[in-house]
DNA sequence: CCAAAATAGTTTACCCCCTAAACCAATACA
DNA sequence: TGTATTGGTTTAGGGGGTAAACTATTTTGG
């Protein structure tokens, strides 16, 4: 038991934490090159939850307002972004323009396609049951401790 | 089956790539905020490997050697690491200090613990097998992606 | 044997990410 | 209505990264 929560943790140190990083840096496309992934993702919050406030926003990605607040300007800049105003006039609602739909979905099915690929090669019918117990529940644990 | 590979790209997008910094960003420790990751796992490289160039430290951590460069030169002002000259005065052999010895082994008990914390509390004896298992393959895809 | 090519590192310019703190504007509320 | 709170922006400062230019030192090959 013991050492299997060493190895667990050892694993989840070079996987999780130095592993990944690598892997977005190797993925190559114009789209994925030109948007950082923090700036996909607020594309792909907002695709998949509508408009929402900068508060929102960074509340869902995890980090400090002024991160997001300079994040939202660049993305407005490159006119994936707009913004509507909400009845709070302190608050504003962000939405993505049409460019910023084409480039959400387009960024995701090149993920997609590139992590898709990553796993049908190297891993068998099996292991992809186990790959997703294990991830559904690490989907958990990150969740309530992030919160 | 399509569906299936549909929901583990899913997964890993949402845990491997957006999940890990949230929870990097947690830990609070002392250490763990004077020390960036990456200069960590330049010290628990070389506390596991011994003393070893930049361009191999480089290579290990999948990033241009400029970024490296950067990143040693830091280490080195916080007396963390120092220099040992090699036969070939091209190159630069980089060692722990004592210093660089003690943190190292410092955080690396940190998150440990912090790993093992959130692994313990909430994954039980079974799911702990299946993780390990996932976690084995993964390390595997990875690193022959990033090779 | 010596000049040209390759290799190891450093620097510089430029980008992105993040936090904390100061600062506006607008809304809440006592 | 005057003060507190809330939503966002800005600024300062410290990480991360790449690419390209530049040194210094080896290798190589004619």
């Amino acid at each position: 038991m013991d050492k299997r929560i060493q190895e667990a943790v050892e694993l989840f140190q070079q996987v999780l934490i130095y592993g990944t990083e690598r892997v977005l840096r190797s993925v190559e496309d114009p789209l994925w090159k030109e948007y950082s992934p923090e700036q996909m993702q607020v594309l792909n919050i907002i695709a998949k939850e509508g408009a929402m406030t900068a508060g929102r926003i960074a509340m869902l990605q995890g980090v400090h307002k002024s991160a997001v607040s300079n994040r939202l300007k660049k993305l407005k800049d490159k006119e994936l972004l707009h913004v509507l105003q909400s009845d709070d006039k302190r608050e504003k609602l962000l939405d993505l323009t049409e460019k910023g739909r084409v480039a959400a979905k387009h960024s995701n099915e090149v993920l997609h396609g590139y992590i898709e690929k990553l796993l049908i090669n190297q891993v068998d019918d099996q292991e992809i049951e186990q790959f997703l117990m294990t991830f559904r529940k690490l989907k958990e644990i990150l969740k309530t401790n992030g919160e």
